[in-house]
DNA sequence: TCATTATTTCAAATAATATTGAAATATAAT
DNA sequence: ATTATATTTCAATATTATTTGAAATAATGA
């Protein structure tokens, strides 16, 4: 993953409704939400949820289809793990012991 | 990890600059690495430096103590593997294996 | 104490991003 | 063709973030 691939992507999530939308789309998993829907769910204006979705799509993170007079909208799952990556790789330079199980639930037992 | 704490996250690491400082973090390890050093490396100015690292210490991702005349900053591996646990919890809702191995190296053989 | 090094603070100017609502576009049903 | 539904576009305004450099603070050593 590109540097400005990672940071639009950071900036993509670093806002409230954004997040909240990307949330959901993670939850519904790969079929997806109409816009309207997600709109409804996060009582959102029409243009907002736009203008906020959008800043998703350009960052790669969600993808649309259109689906009779909705537009469904669903995480790009594969550009989540890509993220993840960029942001745990070259840990701790040659000591990658300190980085282990980075991007994991922690163990309760430590 | 709470929501707004997540926000904050994104946002300090979606700059060309607070991200360049996070790295260099991550890369040097606990260990850590003074001010200037990192100003150096970045070339970028003291000030501009200190803006931007303010930013991400407010976000909980890195840590600084002082040592003689420097002071040393350091990443917070904890709050790193906290966020990407955000990002990737509750994904797909009851059908989890969509998302696994997210957050971690793709291997080769899909 | 005085000078040096390391870092932070502050304020002013600039730049980037977000909000809002009305108008426009696209699809589908009657 | 007309109407209803779903979503996007646009433009004006408001808000927030970034840059820059000079001055202030803090620790060390002569």
């Amino acid at each position: 993953m590109k540097r400005q691939t990672a940071i639009n992507a950071f900036a993509a999530l670093a806002h409230d409704v954004r997040l909240g939308i990307f949330q959901r789309l993670v939850e519904a998993g790969p079929a997806g939400m109409a816009a309207g829907r997600i709109a409804d769910k996060l009582a959102i204006s029409p243009s907002s949820l736009t203008f906020h979705i959008a800043h998703l799509e350009r960052a790669g993170l969600v993808h649309s289809r259109r689906e009779g007079r909705s537009i469904i909208y669903s995480a790009d799952f594969g550009a989540m793990g890509s993220l993840v990556d960029f942001l745990t790789d070259k840990c701790c330079g040659g000591q990658p012991e300190v980085c282990r199980d980075l991007g994991r639930k922690q163990h309760k037992a430590s």
